[in-house]
DNA sequence: TGCTAATATACAAACGTTCGCATTAATCGC
DNA sequence: GCGATTAATGCGAACGTTTGTATATTAGCA
């Protein structure tokens, strides 16, 4: 492995000036720098990250420490933010916490000896406050959060308009003459669900129509629950389901198979994070988009340019069979 | 930042002594052990791994290099790994390609420069040999391959069965009734595409039935090109198509409802991966499915436990609507 | 008591960079 | 032609750890 040393005593200068002249420095002549950068792609040089990670005592690592990697949302945010971060010389290294407070403390602390450049995160459901990041991560290096965050964190966030998607959502429900529209909601402990339930109550009380705690389904993010929660619907005489996650929404379509109630023309449902399997299942489910790859690239320019404020990425409403019962169908 | 030597001066002890201790050295004294352990939680050590590494030449990172992060398949194959090398105190750093071979070789470049403990890669499209791999990384560096391998290059390599899941595959569609299969086969510069083709061909010889070369679409990977592939094999009179992936499967699919043939009675579809929308698409899609995760999983162990042999990982048939002409229809 | 062997710790050199400061060489103005 | 200024490079310490070798201490034994 060639090092500046031996690239400095290949042409009798110094170290310093070689690790100069390949910085690019205005210290060090032209002709000398012409004279390092042809020596080095001779013998093969490569500098060393870690050596100089250690003098600068930051590296240009960035952290993204997410729940699970192969969540479809956060592999497309993951691949924004590499995207953007790549570009601008910066390797991501990945941890994910399986939802786990501990671990997420655990990542925290690494990415922290790693010196990390910054760190993006979107945090474990188990992590009720906020108090944990401080203290592992130190207040040096930059955090950046998204789609999970904690308001009271300073530093940039990236959101979804979980609000005013779900108020969009739920609208067009409306619009389609469901008449009774209860929601699948998510965790309260989570900001984003939180913020999707008042779009819902928004929506509901806007168009004068009475606002049910009864038909707020809590705690309801899988698919199991989502089927349970959707009996509970029709029971109470829903006719349509503004469902806070995909995957409860697919289970309230399953149930509404299995019971032989048609949709869209008995019950509508709307999911949120346009999955890849809503645009194909059948019937082909309405979803409100999350723009997962633009928050990752979001997320990484926010740490680029220094920002420190909230963006919030609009959601888009893809209106597909399960809720389209005026018009055809679209693809 | 507190460090070893801030401990050792606050016990009047050395930073070697304080560094040994840490790592359960069988030179210190037990007692020192245990004072140096109780110092170190006081006064809030966190080691520096950068300067450990530094030293030893070698760090606890793990390079992943995939096509893309945010393909399904690879995040979960990233997902297992992660889950392996977590456990073993590794941390992962993914370089993404985008299909590129220069990206590739700048991933290869980079990973060397953290001096990271193995790289596993599962090489680009644009990468049609080995030679610059072995260039890029140098060769002190454990590689391990997965799905897309090279033959030639020494190390482990992670595959699935891709000969034995295209015949199984094949062989149903056959016992189906289907009594003229095309294929829908990939690149053939990426040895898995080559092996599910070769597992196709078996299937049909070992039937009795003829092999036919213009039945064979090459070069077909995403929808579009399946939709024009399944358009010129029903021109050919096939009834049936293996599909060497899931994305050109769909668009064959696609093609068939478009032109109101009928899935499974006068046509059928298995295609490859299990990617999750096959399974709730409709028709649901029959799909030879890998175990991505495993894969992942596979591919951190033989890392950690040195292999150097390849192991192939079972691919399992998952038989829905799309190609089950006889049964009633599995969920 | 003196010698050997063991145990426990200290010393110091690395790993490859970076960067403040010092030094040398060249240029300029008068 | 001399002092002052600028340009180019050299010197050396530092980043925090690891580890081979040396030293000091203790124990064992004759």
């Amino acid at each position: 492995m060639v090092s500046i040393t031996d690239i400095a005593h290949a042409l009798g200068i110094t170290p310093s000036t070689v690790s100069r002249a390949l910085a690019g420095s205005s210290r060090v002549k032209e002709e000398t720098r012409i004279a390092v950068e042809k020596k080095a792609r001779e013998m093969g040089y490569q500098r060393n990250i870690v050596a100089a990670n250690l003098r600068k005592g930051r590296s240009n690592i960035v952290g993204i420490i997410v729940p699970r990697i192969h969540r479809e949302f956060f592999s497309n945010v993951i691949g924004g933010a590499e995207n953007v971060l790549g570009e601008a010389g910066y390797n991501v290294l990945i941890c994910q916490t399986i939802e786990s407070k501990e671990a997420e403390i655990k990542a925290l602390k690494t990415l922290r000896n790693y010196n990390v450049a910054a760190v993006l995160i979107s945090h474990a459901i188990e992590s009720t406050n906020s108090a944990h990041i401080k203290d592992s991560l130190g207040s040096d290096i930059p955090l950046i959060q998204f789609d999970r965050v904690f308001p009271d964190l300073p530093g940039a966030k990236i959101v979804g308009a979980n609000c005013d998607g779900a108020f969009t959502a739920t609208k067009h429900l409306i619009e389609q003459g469901y008449r009774k529209i209860g929601t699948i909601a998510g965790y309260m402990s989570s900001l984003a669900y939180v913020e999707r339930l008042a779009g819902y109550k928004l929506a509901i009380e806007s168009a004068g129509l009475p606002y049910d705690e009864s038909i707020v389904y809590y705690d309801t993010i899988v698919k199991e629950t989502g089927y349970a929660a959707c009996e509970k619907a029709l029971e109470q005489g829903c006719d349509a389901l503004y469902c806070a996650g995909d995957f409860s929404a697919l289970g309230a379509i399953e149930y509404l198979k299995e019971k032989g109630i048609r949709i869209p023309e008995d019950f509508g449902i709307v999911g949120t994070a346009n999955e890849s399997f809503t645009a194909l299942m059948f019937p082909s489910m309405s979803s409100l988009g999350q723009h997962p790859f633009e928050m990752g690239q979001a997320a990484a320019k926010a740490f680029l340019e220094g920002r420190t404020d909230t963006q919030v990425i609009p959601m888009e409403l893809h209106i597909r069979q399960s809720s389209n019962k005026n018009n055809t169908w679209q693809k």
